[in-house]
RNA sequence: GUGGGUGUAGCUCAGUUGGUUAGAGCGCCAGGUUGUGGCCCUGGAGGCCGUGGGUUCGAGUCCCAUCACUCACCCCA
């Protein structure tokens, strides 16, 4: 009997059409993260139950979603599911860290949780996050950086931010239920995605009573809504603070004339316990990909709660999805019918050796070189390297080693021409200038 | 977790009111005489018709169950 092939549920093999891409996000991403001086951390998948279950903000609802295995000395281990916290126990554990510490952290993590599309079990998290900053500089500069991220990526982006202060600050004013305030916050955050009539019914369900629910939509109908007019209506700490650090985040995005990419939302909330200050939503201007393709905020009190050592570890970090891009930029049409990252094919006819010398030598000067070694007729190789799309083949048969001059081939013109083996580096340089 | 949809070749799907050897296109492999691709032609491999029961002389087709996938809500990054 024959095994089954199959994957787990929520996990995928990505084939190498689609891996290519995955790789170039990855890198791209990589290089603007270093370029704002970040720098790459790498931790263990595999972690201890208890450490990744301990004093999280997360709450217990993630605690379902963990992987859970042990060892051979019947140790309790699991699967991370995100990277910060990974991010604090090495705070924790490398006292001698200078903050601010930036760091970021490209990987798999894993949650035992429902799978839809775009939603996988072991998926790719790319975190970027610093400790120990409280100026709005650090979120300007992510700000900053997002932007930069899918200005590299050809995709037109918005950042939608908001502080968690304010909203909060502006329920309690409302006089809004402590134990019911978190459930209008999620509410709210629907704003966008299920309209205000959506957010109505769920806000009623909650049985407040009427007049605070008008209050609560009066706010959403009013256009001219601003910073000034939430501190003139409500008079709170949580409120002012939070009106403060969105006054300073506002005034280095105008600095840096990032203010027409970013917008204001007063209701934007996101996951509920982590964050304490701001928060902030990435979106594709065009609208192709409702849900957010990037996200983050601030969260001043996971590390020290977690650490639990008497210091406080004010911390922003963003996170972006790498599918989520994936899908963004799959869309696009320069992205399809890419070609080949071979440049060159060689056909051996009767040549193996001479040719494997040729690819070798090829491959010295920077190309990448495939070579036939099937001995299939000429034309299947032909048929294959055009489906393969490769841009060039070379034709080295008894002729050319004979006469020392080869066949080189642009599969897209259908132009062969006849190059001499002795500078073929130097000619080929001329048709496919390498960086 | 709740509700809907779908399960037939590697992929996309046909498959009449139940009827005998299960189909197409694409893809893959090979051939259409010696070393020239994209088109065309021919052939080949590849299916327990998701799985288990039931009805029937007979089930891919009808019934029940089960599993998987999928969409929408719920929840959650």
């Amino acid at each position: 009997m024959s095994i089954k092939l199959v994957n787990l549920k929520g996990t995928k093999d990505y084939l190498p059409e689609e891996q290519y891409l995955r790789n170039k996000i990855r890198f791209t991403l990589e290089e603007v993260f270093k370029s704002y001086g970040f720098r790459p951390l790498e931790t263990p998948i595999l972690c201890f139950m208890d450490v990744l279950s301990s004093k999280y903000a997360g709450g217990a609802e993630i605690l379902k979603e963990i992987y859970q295995l042990s060892d051979q000395g019947q140790r309790e281990l699991a699967l991370r599911y995100d990277l910060t916290v990974p991010f604090a126990r090495v705070i924790g554990m490398n006292p001698q860290l200078r903050l601010p510490f930036k760091r970021y952290e490209i990987g798999k993590v894993f949650r035992d949780g429902p799978v839809k599309t775009g939603r996988m079990r072991e998926f790719m998290q790319c975190d970027v996050d610093i400790a120990g900053a409280s100026s709005m500089m650090a979120e300007a500069e992510f700000i900053l950086m997002v932007l930069d991220i899918f200005d590299k990526f050809g995709l037109d982006v918005y950042v939608s931010y908001n502080n968690r202060k304010l909203l909060s600050g502006i329920l309690q004013c409302l006089q809004i239920p402590d134990p019911k305030i978190n459930n209008v916050i999620l509410s709210l955050d629907k704003l966008e995605k299920i309209g205000p009539e959506g957010v109505r019914q769920e806000i009623e369900a909650l049985q407040l009573q009427d007049d605070m629910i008008e209050r609560i939509f009066n706010l959403y109908d009013n256009k001219q809504i601003d910073l000034d007019y939430f501190s003139d209506n409500f008079p709170n700490s949580l409120v002012k603070e939070g009106i403060n650090e969105l006054k300073e985040l506002n005034e280095y995005l105008l600095e840096v004339d990032a203010l027409d990419k970013t917008r204001f939302n007063p209701f934007l909330a996101r996951g509920l316990d982590i964050y304490t200050g701001t928060v902030f939503e990435v979106f594709l201007t065009d609208g192709a990909i409702s849900s957010s393709i990037a996200a983050g905020g601030r969260y001043d009190k996971i590390i020290g709660g977690f650490l639990d050592d008497g210091k406080e570890y004010p911390a922003v970090g963003i996170s972006f999805g790498l599918d989520v891009i994936y899908n963004a930029l799959s869309m696009k049409k320069e992205f399809k019918n890419n070609r080949s990252e071979i440049d060159f094919y060689i056909i051996p006819l009767g040549t193996n050796k001479e040719s494997l010398r040729l690819a070798s030598l090829l491959r010295k000067n920077g190309w990448s070189v495939d070579i036939d070694m099937t001995g299939r007729r000429l034309k299947k190789s032909l048929d294959y390297a055009n489906k393969e799309k490769i841009p060039y083949v070379i034709i080295y048969g008894e002729d050319e080693l004979k006469s020392g001059i080869i066949k080189f081939k642009d599969m897209e013109k259908g132009e062969e021409k006849s190059l001499s083996l002795q500078d073929i580096p130097q000619e080929l340089k001329r048709f496919l200038p390498k960086n």
